[in-house]
DNA sequence: TCTGGGGTCCTAGGACCC
DNA sequence: TCTGGGGTCCTAGGACCC
């Protein structure tokens, strides 16, 4: 392996960003336990490691944990997606100087190909990466390099997990590889997930490492293309390229538990409205029309001690919509057709799939819908609500929300999107 | 009557990611 | 009372075609 010579990945990846995210207005949450709350303040999604210190799990349901989190004063966020999706943004207009080729990769991670930069000193701009970031946007950021995705990944937790790396690890030669893979956990594998890694640990695979002694055909046989591709990853072969496109999504889906449980027809209808809508929205956002709504309800599958019932309907449409008023009505069809009395519902949601561009489209030989007029008045309530607010336009359905709305006790401000909630500098 | 075998498409389910 | 949401990819198996 020679650094010098051959394409480099470099993972950025923010830490523990949604904290991370309300520290940078606050800054008197630093070095204090923070946890931030999944939507309906439901499970612990992103902590400090103050917070992790005290050995709080992610994923961990935020009432178990109550007692807990009260007596060890962690200050507790629901969270708010609108100041982490502008920050987000900041991160990554930021990343974009360092390389031509970037790949966001998630809310709060991003890929740069670092192909052709031979003549740099890696680590030095690895560091520089690491720096300005911050320094730009008050977000914490570690760095991963290597030869390929997968090690760049782990390059990255060894950076921001091991004090003395200071946030930036490069793997630049076969023998840190294998030392690092050798300290490296099998669950901790990027495409290695629990399952898998109770299948592995059974044949005395615990490391990363060990994975990459596997013969190969065993792997491809039990973990499919998808683990060998890690496999060959792990040993500095590059499969997975970067992603620059921004592929068409397949399917959208919009989906939420309720505040509190409901058992009535017409609540639901209201929140399956929205929830359509929603997808209706960004359907034309990116300039497509779906095929396909399926409609979905359960119960609480938490509560054994109640009668549980899951459903779900799929609808062919005759014509390719994005039309807010046509998705909002066959979901509403859709969902009086499962829907059963008798039930505290806990979750519905809306998928569409199918999905098309909205050029070119075929239309159906007894198409009755006004499709311009749709698409006029569509455009009319995108424009008013981009200049007005989320939802200051809306159909009738989709009611006030007040019944099933999320649960989001602690939301801090949109410091950053909202003119009302901007800091004041008092001077 | 005989009832092979290769190809394609679709779907459901299971794994994974953050 | 209270247990996230939004995605992707792969495989196996059935239906169907010639």
């Amino acid at each position: 392996m020679n650094s010098n010579k051959c394409n480099m990945f470099a993972l950025v990846d923010c830490n523990n960003f949604y904290v991370s995210c309300e520290r940078v207005f606050n800054p008197s949450l630093n070095g204090k336990p923070v946890v931030v709350l999944s939507n309906n303040d439901g499970c612990v999604i992103s902590r400090s490691n103050e917070a992790k210190a005290l050995g709080i799990k992610m994923g961990e349901p935020a009432f178990k944990i109550e007692p807990f989190l009260k007596r060890y004063n962690v200050i507790v966020f629901s969270s708010n997606y609108i100041l982490y999706g502008d920050m987000s943004q900041r991160v990554m207009n930021t990343l974009a100087q360092f390389s031509p080729d970037i790949e966001i990769y998630s809310i709060d991670e991003a890929f740069l190909s670092l192909g052709g930069f031979e003549f740099f000193n890696i680590d030095e701009y690895a560091r520089n990466i690491r720096e300005i970031t911050t320094k730009n946007t008050g977000i914490p950021v570690s760095v991963g390099v290597a030869q390929t995705k997968t090690l760049a990944k782990v390059a990255n937790h060894f950076g921001k997990k091991h004090s003395e790396y200071k946030g930036v690890c490069i793997i630049n030669s076969d023998k840190k590889r294998i030392a690092l893979l050798k300290q490296f956990k099998i669950v901790d594998v990027w495409g290695i997930g629990r399952q898998y890694a109770k299948f592995l640990i059974q044949f005395g695979i615990n490391t990363a490492y060990d994975l990459t002694q596997a013969p190969e055909k065993w792997v491809k046989q039990n973990l499919s293309v998808t683990g060998l591709r890690t496999q060959q990853e792990l040993l500095g072969i590059s499969c997975v390229q970067m992603d620059l496109s921004t592929p068409a999504k397949k399917a959208i889906c919009n989906a939420r538990s309720f505040g509190k449980m409901q058992t009535k027809l017409p609540i639901i209808t209201e929140a399956v409205s929205n929830f359509a809508s929603r997808c209706a929205y960004k359907l034309r956002k990116q300039k497509a029309c779906a095929n396909i709504i399926m409609v979905f309800i359960h119960t609480n599958q938490y509560r054994q001690d109640l009668k549980q019932y899951a459903s779900s309907k799929v609808i062919s449409l005759p014509v390719a919509t994005n039309s807010t008023i046509e998705i909002v009505h066959y979901a509403n069809t859709a969902l009086k057709s499962i829907f059963k009395e008798g039930y505290l519902y806990k979750k519905a949601g809306v998928i569409v799939s199918g999905i098309v561009s909205e050029t070119g489209l075929q239309t159906a030989l007894f198409d009755t819908t006004d499709r311009k007029k749709h698409k006029k008045i569509m455009n009319a309530v995108d424009t008013l609500n981009s200049y007005y607010g989320k939802d200051k336009v809306m159909l009738a359905a989709q009611g006030n929300k007040i019944q099933w709305k999320l649960r989001q006790e602690k939301l801090s401000p949109c410091y950053t999107t909202n003119w009302n909630d901007t800091i004041i500098v008092k001077i």
